[in-house]
Order: C-alpha cells, then sequence, then structure tokens
DNA sequence: TACCATGGGGCCTACACAAA
DNA sequence: TTTGTGTAGGCCCCATGGTA
C-alpha cells in the first residue's frame, strides 16, 4: 500500500502518477523487503554489515560505457556507514508506504539497513509499471527492461538483476496526464481500457525478455510480475490474483520468484 | 483498418548552489 | 540554517508514420 502522492500543479494527489518515479521506488522497496524476509543469508550479511542499500545507483555497461540508473541495489559497502545515514525503514516513511502489520513485524526484526555509497553491486532492482496505454507503451516497456539487465551484467556478471513489472488491469483509469486540471471542478475524464487483452498483451511482451539461469548467459535473473486493480480514483487497489495473473509455478508469478532469488543470492553469495 | 515502432514532450524528483 | 532557483535524469504518455 501506498499513500496518495503530493499535490501535482494543479492541486489533485494522484494514487498514481506516470511523471513520477515514485511508484517504481516503492516497488523495488517491496521486493528488496520480501527477499529480507526469504534470505536468512541476507539478513546476516545486513547484521554483519557486509552488505548497504543504494538508491538510484547508477551502473556503468564495462563492455558500452552506457550508464543507467538503478532504482534499489544492495552492494558491498565501501568505506564506514555514517550515523547519519538513511536507513531502509526509514525509505518506506520517506516513500510514503502503508505496511500490513506481518510486513511491520518483518520490517522490525529486521537490523538496521543503511544507505550508503556502494561498491560491487550484489543485487539490482529495477521496476517498471503499466498503469494505462498498455499497447503503446510496450516497446518503451520492453526497451527500458532490456537495458536494465544489459547494464547490471555489463558492470557485473555475477550481480542479480531482478525485474519488477507493475500492470494494471483496470477496466477505466484517470490518468494524471489527460486530467491536467484540479478536479472537482469539471468530471474526470475516464480512460477505457480494454480488459483483459490489455493485461495480456504486456504479460506476452514482458515474457519475451530475456532470462538467464547462468552468469555466463544474458538476461534477467528473475523477473517479477503483479497484476493490479488500481483506478486511480482514491478509491481502494487490490491485486488481482485469478488469470490473467500469473499463477504459482508460473516463472512470472512474484511469490516464486522471490524464494527463487532468495535461493540464487544463498547458493551464490555465500562466500561473503 | 488495426497494429506496431519510434521519439519528442511535459512533469516529477533529486541535487547543487546561491541568496536571504 | 532556510528558502529559492536552475539543472539533469527518469517516468511514461502520446502523436506520428510505417506496416501487415
Amino acid at each position: 500500500l501506498q499513500k496518495p502522492g503530493p499535490a501535482d500543479k494543479y492541486g489533485n494527489h494522484w494514487q498514481y502518477h506516470s511523471r513520477s518515479d515514485r511508484h517504481s521506488k516503492v516497488g523495488s522497496w517491496g521486493v528488496a523487503l520480501d527477499l529480507l524476509a526469504t534470505s536468512s543469508l541476507l539478513r546476516r550479511h545486513v547484521d554483519d554489515g557486509k552488505v548497504v542499500l543504494g538508491v538510484n545507483h547508477t551502473m556503468t555497461d564495462f563492455a558500452t560505457g552506457r550508464k543507467k540508473d538503478l532504482d534499489l541495489v544492495i552492494a558491498r559497502p565501501t568505506g564506514a556507514v555514517p550515523h547519519t545515514a538513511k536507513t531502509f525503514a526509514g525509505l518506506a516513511d520517506q516513500y510514503g508506504i502503508v505496511l500490513e502489520p506481518v510486513e511491520q513485524g518483518v520490517l522490525a526484526a529486521l537490523p538496521a539497513f543503511p544507505v550508503n555509497t556502494v561498491g560491487a553491486v550484489l543485487v539490482a532492482l529495477e521496476a517498471k509499471a503499466c498503469m494505462t496505454a498498455h499497447v503503446k507503451s510496450l516497446p518503451r516497456l520492453y526497451d527500458e527492461l532490456n537495458s536494465s539487465h544489459l547494464c547490471v551484467h555489463g558492470a557485473s556478471r555475477q550481480a542479480l538483476a531482478i525485474g519488477y513489472v507493475q500492470v494494471n488491469a483496470a477496466d477505466q483509469f484517470l490518468s494524471p496526464v489527460v486530467n491536467n486540471r484540479l478536479l472537482g471542478d469539471t468530471p474526470a475524464e475516464v480512460t477505457e481500457h480494454r480488459q483483459p487483452a490489455d493485461t495480456e498483451r504486456v504479460l506476452k511482451k514482458v515474457a519475451e525478455i530475456p532470462r538467464r539461469s547462468a552468469s555466463s548467459e544474458s538476461g534477467f535473473d528473475g523477473i517479477g510480475i503483479t497484476v493490479l486493480d488500481l483506478r486511480n480514483d482514491g478509491g481502494p487497489v487490490t491485486i488481482v490474483d485469478g488469470p490473467p495473473a500469473p499463477q504459482p509455478g508460473d516463472s512470472f508469478h512474484y511469490g516464486s520468484m522471490i524464494v527463487r532469488m532468495a535461493n540464487e543470492y544463498d547458493t551464490t553469495f555465500a562466500q561473503v
């Protein structure tokens, strides 16, 4: 859950705004929390001060020199962590993340996980949202995700590149771009979606993104997809469990991806 | 006619720096 | 120390033109 964002220039408070990277950061934060909850080795590394968090970390593809900012990375520290450093828990407040009691318990049980300058990257997270104009945004969604894993592995073959995609399955949507005025003065313009076809198209496109099973290959180490129902009108946001959302056992099922990535972390970085 | 690929554009956020 | 301003980069959205 996420609090509505700050007022845009018209005075509207949107749950989701395409021109902000807040939803990407929230998504990456959630993936990191679930990884921490699942991997005891990662928690131990945090406890031992062997890893730190990096936000908007710039990675450089050694082969091409291309740079890309990753939403969230888990990495080896480069030096002493100052006492004033932000923490993983602090980011939840900063991003306006509302946690369920279970999640609060998980977070409370974690050791302080500082945000600091990072060294060698162990895990790189990139989150993308496709909330409206599904088909139009397919090429860009593909390109941005594809360039993400290329850049991560261009910088470090061993790093785990994790992609997280949120797809909106709502039939209707209030676009902050289309509704460029203060709502309430005039009726909102509602964007109609062709569901479930739009959602299925996005899932099919994401399935085309390369994945890898060995560090010698090219592709994401894991991609998780969450299908949600977001009308963006201030009403409740629900997670869609049934089809077309990926089902347990599916390569893109979020829970399965987290378990797989936690196992991958445990085996790859046992010697850290 | 419907679908697809491309790239410009506007808004958001973070950050650095200057001025009060 | 606080506030204001400028800049850069990231986020899709969407108009446009090409293709099946």
